[in-house]
DNA sequence: CTGAAAGCGCTAACAC
DNA sequence: GTGTTAGCGCTTTCAG
């Protein structure tokens, strides 16, 4: 490989005058090192360059699972922004495991100048080892209970889960079940309490044997709801805290035999691509998925540009109710007690 | 940050030492190296370590599309096995953009041991600049046709094609119309020949006006299918060379009232976890996708580590057919010309 | 097994 | 606007 020195050689100049150049501050013999560039195919080291100026051009991202959806559509926002920003990924699947998101923290912070986590869960030590990093980090989805602070970009859980649990009312539903994430993290805590809360403000009664906590994942979608379904009392209508669980939800119905909408609604946090091809069709809470990647990529581009004094942000992004097939009015005989 | 400088004076012993103990090799001061290194904190400069050694342990995956199922699901694989090999992974989005290809492809080249590209296309200039990339490559669904050979993971297309066509053959199917990719990519090419080959073999006539090359999108899909079921004499059946395309027809047929598989049959390539909670579920040529990117990355870490010498491999990976409902038997009166 | 020391390729003072 | 040069932090000879 080439090196500086021999451009420099090769045109006649200084190395410092080709540093420049690659720069792009002025320099009176641009063509002669443009052309000796060109011959010799010369490319920076970039080991060499992180070396000296202490930078990456590089950021991490860590998200649980790359093969979610909305994690997907998170990254891609991201990417967007960081290619607009001259910059790199460097990508951490974490697994859900907060191990592994303690291991990727560190690795992942030897490498970039910032870092996007998007925490399924808040365990462990990444709390105490975020505060201990000394580099700009953002955190998607994840209430700061930190002793440093440091920028968030939120999604409206709470109204979110009032949208869809006010739609359920407005339908006539009033047992309505619950499937919700771990209470750990701030996605499973504050739609778990936008739910209750919401019940309350209309009067519902919430039957504790209707909200289960479940993990974020199809699997613990699909056996809370068909726990829900073995109650005495069924409930007429759900709501799933997220995108997979929902789906899960939904293959629970279907190997029981149950109709949506007309056995039991079903509303999903998280919109799917494919939402509008499911019989039906399914009703979701929609979030603005790669704009948060983006969003979150601007917090940090900016902290890595510098701007280190100021306090720290949190965005919030609106959310909306798309009403598709999977929710319908209540049916007259539902709710009766089966027993 | 403490430098390694800080640790061996901390410990009493040189650079050297401690540089030692961090590789692994035996040094009879170990334990006053590792106490330093706690109580310092240290971390080792990698910018440093990769100057020096001119290694990154890191590794770039190039995609089409992140959030596209099954790239999502390569890049997993790609993951799991670079996690055990601890090495990094630099992603690179290139929205399905031959000029974006490159660029990522000189990007990471820079900053990466190795690299694995997903193209989508085959087109600009990727080819000859794969070619002069001194650095292990390897491709991801596409045949070579580089100067330079590379390591390979193909999956069966060929043999995928052949069990869908033939599923639908057996099924009584004549009007078997086809929804490809462009043919400038291989998966493109070998669907579409796989399609005709097997259409010949089963003496099905090949309709011209039923074989429509899209571009592996969700939209292409969708008007593929709005233009073939404006045909004159429709189809009773169509095979959709990739999962989005799949339901893009899926869209379309929705929205011109068809039933499937009353109307009309449709078989995809590619699985999709929600595939079983469609109406009807879809029926699908599967490949291994995570296994795809855990083949690919073992590829290529093991010309990382120096197996530079032995001659390019192409790993193809088997595919099967799940038949689910959206495929059944030919109706009788289908294939009637409604001219 | 250990230490001294060179040097990877680059950028950024600094002096002109 | 340009050249000289120090030095970022690490690994790896080389000599002992």
């Amino acid at each position: 490989m080439a090196t500086i020195q021999d451009v420099a050689a090769a045109a006649g100049v200084s190395t410092a005058s080709v540093s420049r150049h690659l720069a792009g501050q002025p320099v009176r013999t641009a063509d002669a090192i443009a052309r000796a560039i060109d011959e010799l195919g010369y490319q920076p080291n970039i080991s060499a360059r992180n070396l000296r100026t202490g930078r990456h051009a590089a950021i991490g991202v860590i998200v649980p699972d790359v093969t979610n959806p909305f994690f997907a559509a998170l990254i891609k926002g991201v990417q967007q922004e960081a290619r607009a920003a001259g910059v790199q990924i460097l990508l951490g699947n974490s697994d859900e495991d907060p191990a592994q998101e303690n291991a990727l923290i560190g690795e992942l912070s030897q490498r970039t100048d910032g870092i996007i986590i998007a925490p399924l869960v808040e365990e462990g030590r990444s709390a105490t080892d975020v505060a201990r990093l000394r580099m700009p980090v953002v955190f998607v989805d994840r209430e700061s209970r930190e002793r440093r602070e440091v920028d968030r970009v939120m999604v409206d859980n709470l109204g979110g889960t009032r949208l869809a649990v006010e739609h359920l009312a407005a339908l006539g539903h009033t047992r309505i079940a619950f499937i919700g994430g771990p209470l750990t993290s701030t996605p499973g805590r504050q739609r778990h309490a936008g739910f209750l809360d919401t019940m309350r403000e209309h009067d519902l009664m919430v039957d504790e044997r209707l909200v289960v906590i479940a993990d974020f994942r199809e699997s613990g979608g699909h056996d809370a709801m068909h726990a829900l379904w073995r109650e005495q009392s069924r409930p007429t209508a759900v709501f799933a805290a997220n995108n997979v669980m929902t789906l899960g939800a939904l293959r629970a119905l279907d190997e029981v035999g149950a109709r949506v909408p007309d056995d039991i609604s079903v509303v999903g946090f998280d919109d799917l691509s494919f939402a509008t091809l499911l019989r039906p069709p399914l009703t979701v809470v929609r979030r603005p998925e790669v704009e948060q990647g983006a969003a979150a990529a601007r917090l940090l581009l900016d902290r890595v540009d510098g701007d280190t004094g100021s306090p720290p942000v949190s965005v919030t992004l609106a959310v909306e109710l798309v009403v598709r097939g999977s929710t319908g009015v209540a049916r007259p005989d539902d709710g009766i007690d089966r027993g």
